[in-house]
RNA sequence: GCCCACAUAGCUCAGCAGGUAGAGCACGUUCUUGGUAAGAACGGGGUCACCAGUUCGAAUCUGGUUGUGGGCUCCA
């Protein structure tokens, strides 16, 4: 047995132990299930009040008896019917039993408590080393909104004390880097009640970063043979009728509004202006594949409570793209769309990735063979860059496969990342053709991508990876000038002037404060370089550098500072260097 | 949308059991011109998220609304 193994056993025995103690304060809990989780365990009760954080407590005192008493889990084999009889006050578990086909089930019991449970467990409570009852939530009876709500309780737990603090410290590091926070912090966005939930406006200075990410972005898909387009932000209703979103996807749609006794909805996808340009003229074989990308700004309807941040919201930017190609064009559109998402994950710094490729759903569209060709296709363009991925079954869209790319940024946490898509029902839908060689008509195979996802949560994700510190080609303020005294302003102003020339942000610092108050103040805004000007610099006519790290670069002259700067900008470079 | 919690100055938060608000930072003015993470003094700023209700009286109690957070469900 691994120890992850070993842990996973000891956590769901917690599970158990917390379903004792819970039992031990109210006597006619009923229970849902408690397993093991990534990190701890939770438990599910349907309680006859809410739970307050300090139940929780009291709970994990309860707990700390239980397992200072070290009772022993005992497994016992019974049969279904003596099991109805055991769980007889217990409706969820009772439910559960209904579903088990075996005519013997596992029970567990430890102290007073007893359940319906495959096992293992550990040999006796007392194993249960390090835990804590971190929250309570809400959860739907086996995840399902028509079912009950019931009280959750999350705990995590180790296997020692020094593990479980380092968990705890890791969470601590997690909250300080949360874009919302740093977001607020750095300036770079805000959020408002009275403009409405999860629609975000972007402050200059993320709106720096927004635009650095959008102009790299813009080169190099312009360098890979894409055409940037533009197309409006609402539409007809009857386009989106024509498409099936009206039917499908309503849900996320806002309202119509009218105009002129039309109905026009706002765009939550940009594919169909993207349709309409393609379908402007006959296309000839010659001409594909036609890549059409655009930055779109799109609004979905998100239920209130899944806003989060710059991360799940209402109005966002796809960095979108829609290729239309010859079916035979497909496999090499595929592996350079993978080429390209894995360039933009490299080059914003994330190292390791999952590749998700997922396949045809219960619901689907369009032809069985079609479906089968198509998933080959991703997974021929997988194999041929030798990309690792595993298969996603059954979770692709209804209209296509697809292949997900998630990302872990510094933490370890996951992104969704890009995303490449075919669809079989838009081409058919507006009968997206071209002229072949043979002088017919034959319809287009279409592919959906994204390679950052959106812009909102790009951005949310970048800033959790470097906890707001990025690298100097993203940076808001490259350089902050940081003169001592009033009378070094002169110098200042002429160094950002330089700088400014040169395409480099730069700033002066013309408070009259002292140069320590300043240095903080540009470190807390996590600026890349600080340049320090006194007396000695004017007369040398040298700069004194100081990094965002900390570190103090050797006094030198603006120009090797600017080739370094310059050197870095060019390469991107995620790491600050002279 | 559902469960739970929260909402006091631009920000972080006090304000314990109902008697019309405080601190630090930020901001403004003045003094200080200071060499690598906070110089000092003074000052301005809040219809205590919003709407009702209870009460002689509500930031404080009750209900509703809005927003935010932790989850569930759903997703770029």
């Amino acid at each position: 047995m691994t120890e992850e193994e070993k842990l996973e056993i000891m956590r769901h025995s917690a599970a158990h132990v917390m379903a004792e103690a819970v039992q031990s304060i109210f006597p006619d809990t009923k229970f849902g299930i408690g397993p093991s989780i990534e990190n701890g365990f939770y438990y599910d009760f349907d309680l006859p009040r809410s739970l307050t954080p300090d139940d929780l407590s009291l709970i994990g005192s309860k707990m700390n008896e239980i397992i200072a008493a070290d009772m022993p889990f005992v497994r016992q084999e019974v049969t279904k019917e003596e099991a109805r009889r055991l769980f007889a006050a217990q409706p969820y578990k009772l439910e559960l039993l209904d579903e088990i086909p075996d005519e013997k089930v596992g029970v567990y019991r430890q102290g007073s408590f007893i359940d319906l449970c495959r096992g293992p467990h550990v040999d006796s409570t007392g194993e249960i080393k390090a835990f804590k009852l971190v929250s309570i939530a809400g959860a739907y009876w086996r995840g399902d909104e028509h079912q009950p709500m019931l009280q959750r309780i999350y705990g995590v737990a180790f296997v020692a004390k020094k593990a479980l603090d380092e968990h705890l410290k890791k969470l601590e590091e997690a909250a300080k880097r949360d874009h919302r926070k740093l977001g607020a912090e750095l300036d770079l966005y805000s959020i408002h009640e009275e403009a409405g939930p999860g629609l975000v406006h972007w402050h200059p200075k993320g709106a720096v970063i927004r635009r650095v990410i959008e102009d790299f972005w813009k080169d190099e898909h312009i360098k890979r043979g894409y055409d940037i387009i533009y197309t409006p932000h609402i539409a007809k209703l009857d386009l989106w009728k024509t498409s099936g979103h009206w039917e499908f996807y309503r849900d996320n749609m806002y309202s119509p509004m009218e105009i002129e006794g039309q109905e026009y909805v706002l765009k939550p996808m940009n594919c169909l202006g993207h349709i309409l340009i393609y379908k402007t003229r006959l296309r000839s074989y010659r001409e594909l594949p036609l890549r059409y990308a655009e930055l779109g700004t799109v609004y979905r309807y998100e239920r209130s409570g899944v806003l989060l941040g710059l991360s799940r919201v209402r109005g966002f930017t796809q960095d979108d793209a829609h290729i239309f190609c010859r079916f035979d064009q497909l496999e090499d559109e595929v592996v350079g769309v993978l080429d390209l998402a894995r360039f933009m994950i490299d080059t914003f710094g994330f190292t390791t990735y999952r590749v998700l490729l997922s396949t045809r759903p219960e619901k689907y569209a369009g032809a069985l063979k079609v479906w089968e060709e198509a998933t080959d296709t991703l997974r021929r363009a997988l194999e041929k860059l030798d990309v690792a991925y595993e298969i996603d079954p059954g979770e692709g869209v209804f209209y296509g496969p697809k292949i997900d790319i998630k990302f872990e940024d510094a933490l370890g946490r996951g992104w969704q990342g890009p995303t490449i898509q075919i669809d079989f029902n838009l081409p058919q839908r507006f009968d997206v053709t071209y002229i072949g060689e043979d002088g017919r008509e034959h319809s287009v195979a279409m592919v959906h991508r994204t390679v950052l996802g959106s812009m909102e949560r790009f951005l949310a994700s970048l800033i959790e990876h470097y906890g707001g510190a990025f690298p100097v080609w993203l940076a808001p303020l490259q350089v902050m000038i940081i003169p001592i005294a009033d009378r070094h302003l002169d110098y200042a102003h002429q160094l950002e002037d330089e700088l400014r020339n040169e395409g480099m942000r730069a700033k002066v610092d013309t408070r009259s404060e002292r140069v320590n108050l300043k240095i903080r103040q540009a470190q807390l805004d996590k600026v890349p370089y600080m340049l320090i000007v006194g007396d000695k610099e004017v007369a040398d006519s040298t700069i004194s550098v100081r990094l965002r790290s900390g570190e103090q670069a050797a006094s030198q002259s603006l120009d090797s500072f600017k080739r370094s700067v310059r050197a870095a900008i060019a390469s991107r470079a995620k790491d600050l260097e002279l």
